[in-house]
DNA sequence: CATATTTATTAGGTATACCTAATTTTTTTA
DNA sequence: TAAAAAAATTAGGTATACCTAATAAATATG
């Protein structure tokens, strides 16, 4: 299997994971990469054979160690082509993902660690995610409540202070899950409601009690939430 | 046909053009590539199709004025890359080659340009190859004579200042010819006689006469040739 | 000048990474 | 619970870029 195809299924795997549930799916799979789940099954196949995924049938399938390992160092490749080409080599915040496609199956441990420095080895890259160290972890970013943004941030959910079957339910009901991605479009003077846009489901209305029990954290580093709450 | 072999093949054909006859064969490109001749066959014909090469049966073929802008275009990402890895990336001079064949098929004008003005818009690359400019010219190199070689010089041949038959004939019998490769090894103090070491032929003898009459250009553009003429 | 060598060509084969169409299996929903 | 929808799988096909073995043609050499 040619080590572009092997990391490119690889990445996908890993950000369906990390975006939705623990057990990837062929038919996302196949979305993500505009491909046909035929095409996605054989090639499966091979990544199972290479000891890289696990497959638990219908349920979906897994990164083994071996192939997250493989897919984080990816997508550290990715993320500092990305923060090289817009810091150093100026290309615009839209540019920088088509070519980074590229650039991150060039396997030059030495290359990456040079254009790295170069841009000033930051810990989250253009787009506000994080970059893995060559040991695979990712950068700890601090967790706030939802209830604590300002408005046109753009956040992530990470997590929720309350783990009732009710609260948890309404979540589900109003289409919030984890790893979801809101912008935060306004806080009504009114009784503090908060109005957000979902990346997938449009614009919603929160209550601040419900806000003040999701955890997100802001895509930008930088953004004026984190800045607020220091 | 892929564009990264459809531009593997073309550079190929124009270093070989460059670094022998007129015409390629299709045996050398095959030597070139390392791969076999009915592989070579099959892609030529398809390189011919898409109008970047003619061939011309048994004599070889050649790049048409398409491919050669093609072929030339690679050739400045290569050399561009080179460059950036050695100068900026402070890679050693011997590792900069295999990962410039990699990086030299990434397609972004803007990418190139960035990395070649971050290395200072050099003419030459770390090797003392001419960078071609965007139009394609190569930056023009100051011949001289191969008599006004300082030892250890590494030089190429660019041309003659005598062209009778019996002179070229006795280049042709010693094994010597355009774009040649040398590398000056001890001028005698007996009789001015040269001692060169061709890149395919080994070493042999050159009388200064002869030697006066052969124009070459050093590899390397700070070369001491150079400064000791200047 | 006949044979040997080099060079190109043809024929047929492989692996990779895709595809479509049809089928099976599972899950959802009316 | 039966029908519909979604997901996975199987079967069979394509194009690309390589290969080996055999043949043909041109060139070089004893």
């Amino acid at each position: 299997m040619n080590h572009i195809t092997e990391e490119r299924y690889l990445k996908a795997i890993y950000h369906i994971r990390h975006a939705e549930k623990d057990k990837v799916k062929l038919s996302a799979i196949a979305a993500e990469l505009a491909l046909k789940p035929p095409t996605v099954h054989e090639q499966i196949k091979r990544l199972s054979e290479l000891h890289l995924v696990k497959s638990f049938g219908r349920e979906g399938l897994r990164l083994t160690k071996e192939g997250d390992r493989a897919a984080i160092s990816v997508v550290r490749r990715h993320r500092i082509w990305e923060t090289f080409l817009h810091k150093i080599c100026r290309f615009s915040w839209s540019e920088v993902h088509e070519l980074a496609e590229q650039l991150q199956h060039i396997r030059s441990e030495k290359l990456i660690d040079r254009i790295y420095e170069m841009s000033g080895s930051p810990e989250f890259d253009p787009h506000g995610d994080p970059i893995p160290d060559k040991s695979g972890s990712l950068p700890h970013r601090e967790l706030r409540a939802l209830s604590e943004s300002i408005e046109g941030c753009r956040c992530v959910i990470l997590g929720v202070t309350e783990d009732s079957t009710s609260f948890l339910n309404y979540l589900t009901d109003v289409g919030l899950g984890i790893h979801d991605k809101l912008v935060v479009q306004k806080r009504m003077e009114f009784d503090g409601t908060w109005k957000v846009r979902h990346s997938k489901h449009g614009s919603l209305l929160l209550t601040d009690k419900v806000a003040s029990k999701i955890q997100v954290v802001c895509k930008k580093p930088g953004c004026a939430c984190t800045t607020a709450l220091a």
